[in-house]
DNA sequence: CTGAAAGCGCTAACAA
DNA sequence: TTGTTAGCGCTTTCAG
C-alpha cells in the first residue's frame, strides 16, 4: 500500500474513485469516450467532496493568453482620458495573469474609428473594447469581429442593432431624465428653462434633451423650456447665444447644459450678473469647472462616471474571457449627481482627471 | 549545442545568463547568498526581456490559501442583506482561486460582535472584514487581530482610531451635506424642516444630522430646522413624533429622514394630506419605498450603496492578500441620490434587494 | 555562493 | 474506454 499523501482536486477524485486522472478529467470536461457508469460516479465523488477547479493550474496548463484591444478616442480629452484611466487601472491588475492590451490610435470620437477597428480584426484579438461614435458604420465591423470570434464589448456609447457581446453605458436620455426632474424640483411652477446642446442629429444629445423636456414638462406644472440652443461644442458661438438668450428671457431661470463644454455658458452667466438667478445644471465634470461650482454658479452636474464604465468594461470582458464568467448583453449605470458637498470625492477634483 | 526551445520567464532569463533557476529566483527575490555580479547581470537582463512574474505559477507553487473572516449583522435586513449580497457576490468571482470565507453569526449591529470577533481570532486568518457597531469595544480586538497579522477591513462603519488596514465606508456626515443641499436647493429662502433621526447618542445618526444642519443654514438664507425627532427605530413612535410634529408646524416644507426605518414618516405625511406640501429626503431603499417614491411623497434618497460597499471591501482585501496589492487606509465612497428617474436602476427596485 | 530536482493541480497528447 | 506522461512557471529544499 503506498503511503495516502494528502491530495486534492483532480488526483484527490481519482484516488477515491480508483481511476486514473485523465478518466476524471474526461468526466469533469463531459469529453467523449468515457462509460456510463464511471462517469456518474465520477461526478458523484467530486460533488461529494465540494469539488472546485483550481484556477491558477488550469491557467497555467493551459497557457491561455487573452489579448483585447483597445479602440477609444482620444479626444475630447475631458472625458475619455478619464476612460482611458479606468481601462488602464483596471487592466493593470491583470498583469502577470495572462492578459495583454492592444490599444489603437483614435484621435476623436467617429474619426479613424473604423480603419483603427479593421486594423484590430487582423490581430487575432480575443476580445475588443470600443466607442463607436458611428455606430451605423461600425455594426458591420463589430458583427464582422463577433463573427471571427472575437467578443466585442461597447464603452460609453453602443452599436445596439451590432451583435456586440456587451455594452456599458448610461443612456442618454437618463441623464436628461435626471437632468429635468432635479430642474423640476430646483424651480417653482411655471417656471422657463433652456437647453444648451451640441447637435442635436448626435443622438447621444437628441437623447438627453428629450429625456430633459419629458420629466421637466411632466414635474413643473406650467413650466417651459424657451430654448434649445445648438452651440456645435464652440466655445464662441456657445457664449453668444447663451448671453443673446438672457438677454430676450429676462424671465429664465434654469439651463442645462448637455455636452461637457459648459464653460462658455458660466462666463455668460457670470458676465450677464444673472449667475444666481438662474440655475445651472451641467454634465460631467473637469478641472475648470471647479470655481464655478464652488462660487454656486453651477447648481448640480450629471456624472457619467467615465473612469467606471472603463473599469468595469475591462473587468466583465476578461472575467469572461479567463474564467468563463457571463457577459450581460447590456450594463447600463447610474450617473452620479455632483453638487457643493461631494465634489471633492470625484476624482477630476483630485488632481487626478485632465482639465 | 541543445535544441533551443521557446521558453519564457525565470527559465529563459536563466538560459541568458548561463545560470541556473534557483539562482535567478534569488535573483530576483533579493534573497540573501548570491553574488553581486551576478545579481547585477541578472537583473538586467529581467529588465530587458521586461520580466513579469506569472501570477498563476506562483499561486500554484506556494498553494497559498487565503481565508477571509466576515463578522457582518443580520439586521437590519433593509441594509446588511445588500452588503452581504455584494460580499458573496464578489466572492464567489474569487472561489477556485485559494479564497476562502468564513462568516460568523452577528444577529445585529453592535449586538454579539465581540464574541462573534475573537471566534475569528482563534482560528488563523489572513483577513477579517468586520462592521463594528460598538468601535470603542472593538478597538482592542482588531487591533489584536492586526499584531497577529490578521488584516482588518472595517465596512460601511469605523472603528478610526484602531489599527484597522482599511475601511470602506460613506463619511455619515456627508449623506447629511447631500441631503442639506438638496433640501436648501429643493425649497425657497426661510424655509421651516425637520430632521427624524433614531438616536443621537448612535455616532453615525448625530453626524448626519448635523453634516444637514450645517449644509442647509448656509446654503437656505434664513431657513430654520425646527425639530430634531428621535424616534428610535421605532415606528408607532416615528409616526406620532411625526404627526404631532406636522401639527405643530403647519409652515413645515421639508423632513430629512436620515435612518432607513422612513415608512412610519411617509404614512403620517399621506394621513395629514400633507404629503405634497412637505419634501421628504430620506436615507437608501427598500422595496416597500418604492410606491412612495412613485406618488412623489420621497423627493429623493441618499443611497449608501451596501452593495457596492460589501464589494469593495472584498476586493481590495483580496486583492491585497493575494497579488500584494496597496491597501489603502480609506476608501470612501460617494452616496448616490435616488430620485424617481432613476429609481429603476437600483437593484432594491428590481427585485433584488430586501424589504 | 550555486545547481539540481521535486512538485503545486491541471491539460493534452499519446499509449494501451 | 482508460491509463500514462510531460510539462505550464514558480517556489523550495537539499546537495554541492
Amino acid at each position: 500500500m503506498r503511503a495516502a499523501r494528502k491530495q486534492s482536486g483532480i488526483p484527490l477524485i481519482a484516488e477515491l474513485a480508483g481511476v486514473s486522472i485523465g478518466t476524471v478529467d474526461r468526466a469533469l470536461h463531459g469529453r467523449p469516450g468515457i462509460n456510463e457508469q464511471t462517469l456518474k460516479r465520477i461526478l458523484k465523488i467530486a460533488r461529494q467532496i465540494g469539488y472546485k477547479p483550481n484556477a491558477a493550474a488550469r491557467a497555467l496548463s493551459t497557457g491561455r493568453h487573452v489579448r483585447i484591444g483597445i479602440c477609444i478616442p482620444k479626444e475630447i480629452a475631458y472625458f475619455y482620458d478619464e476612460l482611458w484611466d479606468g481601462i488602464r487601472d483596471e487592466g493593470n491588475r491583470y498583469s502577470g495573469r495572462g492578459v495583454d492590451f492592444v490599444p489603437v490610435a483614435v484621435p476623436e470620437l467617429g474619426r479613424g474609428e473604423q480603419s483603427a477597428f479593421k486594423k484590430l480584426l487582423t490581430a487575432k484579438l480575443s476580445g475588443v473594447i470600443v466607442t463607436p461614435g458611428n455606430p451605423e458604420a461600425m455594426t458591420p465591423l463589430i458583427d464582422a469581429a463577433e463573427r471571427q470570434g472575437t467578443r466585442v464589448v461597447c464603452v460609453s456609447t453602443d452599436a445596439p442593432v451590432s451583435q456586440r457581446s456587451s455594452v456599458v453605458c448610461i443612456e442618454p436620455r437618463l441623464n436628461g431624465l435626471i437632468a429635468g426632474e432635479l430642474m423640476a424640483n430646483f424651480l417653482s411652477v411655471r417656471a422657463k428653462v433652456a437647453i444648451v446642446t451640441g447637435m442635436l442629429k448626435t443622438v447621444d444629445h437628441s437623447q438627453k434633451t428629450e429625456g430633459f423636456v419629458a420629466s421637466f414638462r411632466e414635474r413643473c406644472p406650467g413650466g417651459e423650456v424657451v430654448a434649445v440652443i445648438e452651440a456645435h461644442e464652440h466655445p464662441e458661438e456657445s457664449f453668444r447665444k447663451t448671453a443673446n438668450l438672457l438677454e430676450s428671457e429676462p424671465e429664465l431661470s434654469g439651463i442645462y447644459v448637455n455636452t461637457v463644454n459648459c464653460l462658455p455658458v458660466c462666463r455668460a452667466l457670470a458676465t450677464m450678473k444673472s449667475a444666481h438667478k438662474v440655475r445651472l445644471i451641467t454634465t460631467d465634470l473637469f478641472r475648470k469647472m471647479i470655481p464655478y461650482f464652488e462660487r454656486g454658479t453651477i447648481a448640480a452636474s450629471i456624472h457619467q462616471q467615465p473612469y467606471v464604465q472603463g473599469q468595469l468594461a475591462v473587468r466583465s470582458l476578461v472575467e469572461h474571457l479567463l474564467h468563463g464568467a457571463e457577459l450581460l448583453r447590456t450594463q447600463y449605470l447610474n450617473p452620479s449627481i455632483i453638487l457643493r458637498s461631494n465634489l471633492h470625492l470625484f476624482r477630476e477634483a483630485n488632481g487626478l482627471g485632465s482639465g
